[in-house]
DNA sequence: CATGAATGAGACTTCATTCAT
DNA sequence: TATGAATGAAGTCTCATTCAT
């Protein structure tokens, strides 16, 4: 079993995959471009489905190594940001991956993984936002909805990112991010009401 | 050319599609469902492909009556939060077109419609930003990037609805989601500079 | 669904199955033979393994018609030689059937139905030989044996004969294997004592 | 080359064939249970088939190697009886190798050794049949037939001890089938006529 | 002598689409 | 207009065999 050969089929079907999406992906796509035969993929895979499988698990692992969990002696905003930022450069180095994830297609089997990796994240910011709630930094709301609308926000964000050929900063963007939430749901300032003698929007 | 058995495929279809996704639906479920033979149904499209895109259509033509353009000679909040009420309201009436909406399969050709109507959002959502800045009501903020997140917050947010069972209180979610924005980059209120002194998040 | 093309699928593979074991018969040579296409195959069988079986259930079928419970009124000498003079003329008729049949595979999944139909047929062997026993026609034997002995006996008749092209007298072979059953082979007097002075076997 | 290496796939071939045919067994599986590499296995054997059929080789020349020649200045009924009991005795100490020359595959190539065997026996008994009808030990009869339900019989009676546990009194069961053979098992007088005032089989 | 990674022909099966009725 | 039997290209996976080390 070479390491090496493993190594080129994962990342074969990592472009692949992140190219054609799932079902459009073909073996015959992963091992041309691996350069392997076909018999070879079947010697480290058992099947489509299972390096699909271990893709997205690599994926996962990944990005929890990015995500720290807030330390309160220190500055919580700057530790999120940097958390953000941690994400996004990982979603720029490996775009492909990044894509695959993004991809929600709906069978729940094939992307369990990715579920679960969303639901626990979401559980996470639920938790944060209580826990800033009893604290008294955050303002009391809907940490339910809060927390998708999170959640939500910085997965698009992504997505907008994945064509980009540009150099991006992306401290910068985690920055912009958490200033829009923060001046959000951050408790002390006004409410949005509308000032008609302004005008508009 | 009966107009019924058209749209007996049309909704069989949406059925399909939104429980397997495109690529599990087969053309057998449709014409199960729609009660019809084999042979009829290609004699109303001419492909799996281009009922598809038929009902992508729909839905976008639908989303887009729901979307009213901000008449400035009025609360342009309410009129925000009565968009998003109606786009919610749309989802849950019609779980199955919006499922589908959401499912991101990277085959661009497929899904052409949807992305040709995110970006308009995104454009829109962005000129009123725009607008907003120049009007005074907005903070100067990187508008792109906001349009993005609003959009991001509002997919979710459906996404999270499309499995409850419960009736939900669309008018009070959208306001909720208008609020956290709005909160976030109306030009007043203060910042999120941390509290050193209170510690923590 | 024509009960036409079903025909003539069964017919086919009969004669593949027959020509090739189950092994090496393709779904190709199938369809070859019975002119149809690929997918035609599989609109009247879910796999290789299922018409294989169909087929093998319809020899048991025909089989177990030809082999009538045996009337103590009458004859049972003659009912008996009757008996297998029909399965001898159902194995030629048929022996494609014949020859699948024969084919005993170690797979006891493939080859279910006619395991149990040998079993079947050599309890209701030994269930007759008991009898005989108990009625005092037949001498007290090892029945269990003398089931399989007979089973064997008639089996290997079959095999011999199915390449064979001759027309052959099936009532008259049945006769001869009846007849050495009953009486042996041995010319002297019953018990096979070795006469040393007439010599050798 | 070594003897042993070479032997000890012949045995795990031996097993391997033995209990999943020949089209079911893979080279892994001998490999595997040999405890060698793949490539090993080609060093010793050309390929699968050619293993298979040096296993076939050995069961006949070890089977011929049980079967003696009837000396006509004893008792033939004796040697025959001692003749069968040998057979008995290796199918019972060698299961496998007997389970994989009664597995009737219908690839003739593959087989051809066996069929050889088996008509080689068939010959001889019907030589002997021959040669005791004209000594006039045996009646006159269809020797060909009969030879085959000879045959069949000790087939059959085989394949029934292949799969029991216990202990087998082979001499006994041989004395049995010869028993058979010589009077057959019809209590009344010689001739099995029906006598139709005691009624029943 | 031995290894085991690599090969690739070819098997089975699926399913969108066609077409004669 | 409707039917549904038939089609066949194309996909996934298996496994006997090879060959460089």
């Amino acid at each position: 079993m070479s390491v090496q050969t493993r190594g080129r089929l994962l990342e074969a079907a990592k472009r692949v995959f992140s190219e054609k999406g799932y079902h459009e992906a073909q073996i015959s796509h992963i091992i041309n471009r691996a350069g392997v035969a076909r018999g070879t993929f079947y010697l480290y895979f058992r099947s489509k489905e299972e390096i699909f499988k271990e893709l997205l698990k690599e994926v996962v692992e990944e990005l929890k190594k990015r995500i720290k969990v807030i330390n309160l002696s220190e500055d919580p905003l700057e530790q999120i940001t940097e958390n953000i930022a941690r994400v996004l450069d990982f979603t720029l180095e490996e775009r492909e991956l990044a894509r695959i994830v993004l991809q929600r297609n709906s069978d729940p089997n094939l992307f369990f993984v990715i579920d679960k990796f969303f639901e626990d994240i979401l559980e996470m910011i639920k938790g944060s936002l209580n826990k800033g709630i009893l604290i008294g930094v955050i303002r009391p709301c809907n940490t339910e909805l809060m927390a998708r609308v999170i959640l939500g926000a910085v997965k698009e964000t992504v997505s907008g990112f994945l064509d980009k050929e540009e150099d991006i900063d992306t401290y910068k963007i985690a920055k912009e991010l958490v200033d829009f939430g923060v001046r959000g749901i951050w408790k002390t300032g006004r409410g949005g009401c509308y000032d008609r003698d302004n005008g508009a929007l």
